[in-house]
DNA sequence: AACGCGGGGGG
DNA sequence: CCCCCAGCGTT
């Protein structure tokens, strides 16, 4: 290729990258398959989720759950254990609403255009276009942070692409430039190509087939596309986990409100808006939930457990309490709480922080 | 348009 | 320790 910059690199985008996806992509499962089912699960996995945190869980769910059947059938417990430590887990309860709804009112058929796959819960845009075109062939462009990197830079777009107004002038873009006779192969090589080649750090400029018609590379822009506003800072957060224990049952319950790890599982929990709650409130806590502790069997809570999440930081502490008596009905109705042994919280869909503070303490 | 939602990898 | 990675639903 030469450099001739009176021929806009409009033209020659979707031929090079063309030409480079089937010499650099990697061998991923989802691509050796035109199921919409195993395309749509690779996908909403793929969502936030890089490709190597996000193949173990495909594995594991395309086996699991081999039709969308199989997942319609699984309660909303089971896929949640199997989406544990994957992160944003309205993805899988999204996905499993989807699945039955695929069943009941589709005969178990993915709808088939892009219009219709929009219409399902937790597909948007994104999904909606990587699913018609991989599965279906439609030409619809897919817009993924890949797509919006490698855009911004070949063609030097300077809008924030953290603002959603930005998104339509992307779309215009990337819709004039997808190839008509392999929309699906487009859509493919340039995410690939953001993921491999175009990188968000140190992209390997040097050896690539775009650099004679990249303005970033051509105006030393490299490092400063595409423009993206910074999120803005999280909040710090200070649990105190109560982990009431009697026999060989730990109590814990169902997270439900609308707060972080809604649908999982963790301890009943006293939120403080300082790092420390004094012992006598710790136990005034546990009266309140209606416990009964057993003589001398209050543990020193544990050190900081610190877990970062996108958008905010949670600094927990555990307090392991022992109580002579199990809780009393009534307030397992008014809690939440329910008694587990082991193995059944082992069966539970847990956050991190908690399945990393179980395994240490041996429960 | 702005916000809330997880967790992992690299320098 | 810092930085980066981001699509969807709700408000």
């Amino acid at each position: 290729m030469t450099t001739n910059h009176s021929v806009p690199a409009h033209s020659y985008f979707a031929p090079v990258l063309l030409d480079w996806y089937p010499r650099h992509q990697r061998d991923l499962p989802w691509r050796h398959t035109r199921d919409p089912y195993a395309i749509w699960l690779s996908e909403v996995i793929l969502q936030q989720t890089r490709v190597r945190q996000g193949l173990p869980y495909y594995h594991d769910f395309i086996t699991t759950y081999p039709t969308v059947h199989d997942l319609a059938a699984a309660s909303e417990d089971e896929v949640l254990r199997h989406w544990q430590g994957l992160g944003y887990y309205s993805r899988a309860r999204n996905m499993h609403h989807t699945a039955q709804q695929v069943v009941r009112e589709y005969g178990g058929q993915f709808p088939q255009t892009y219009a219709e796959l929009l219409k399902l819960r937790g597909v948007g845009q994104y999904t909606a276009a990587a699913i018609a075109s991989f599965a279906f062939g439609e030409r619809v462009a897919v817009l993924d942070g890949n797509v919006y990197r490698v855009l911004a830079r070949v063609f030097g777009i300077t809008a924030d692409i953290a603002a959603p107004a930005t998104r339509k002038q992307f779309q215009q873009l990337a819709d004039s430039l997808i190839s008509a006779d392999a929309p699906d192969q487009f859509n493919q090589a340039i995410m690939e190509f953001g993921a491999i080649q175009c990188t968000p750090v140190n992209p390997d400029c040097l050896f690539c087939p775009l650099q004679s018609q990249c303005f970033a590379f051509q105006h030393g822009m490299v490092n400063e596309l595409p423009v993206k506003s910074k999120a803005k800072a999280g909040r710090t957060r200070y649990f105190h986990y109560l982990v009431l224990r009697h026999g060989d049952t730990t109590y814990l319950r169902k997270r439900t409100g609308k707060d972080i790890w809604q649908g999982l599982y963790d301890f009943a929990l006293t939120e403080t808006a300082a790092p420390t709650l004094p012992a006598v409130e710790v136990l005034e806590a546990v009266e309140k939930l209606g416990g009964i502790v057993a003589p001398n069997r209050v543990a020193e809570p544990t050190g900081t457990y610190r877990h970062v999440l996108s958008h905010q930081k949670v600094e927990a502490k555990f307090h392991l309490i022992w109580l002579s008596e199990p809780l009393p009905q009534e307030a397992l109705v008014a809690s939440g709480l329910a008694p587990f042994t082991a193995i059944e919280i082992e069966q539970l869909p847990k956050p991190i922080l908690i399945a990393n503070y179980l395994q240490k303490t041996g429960i």
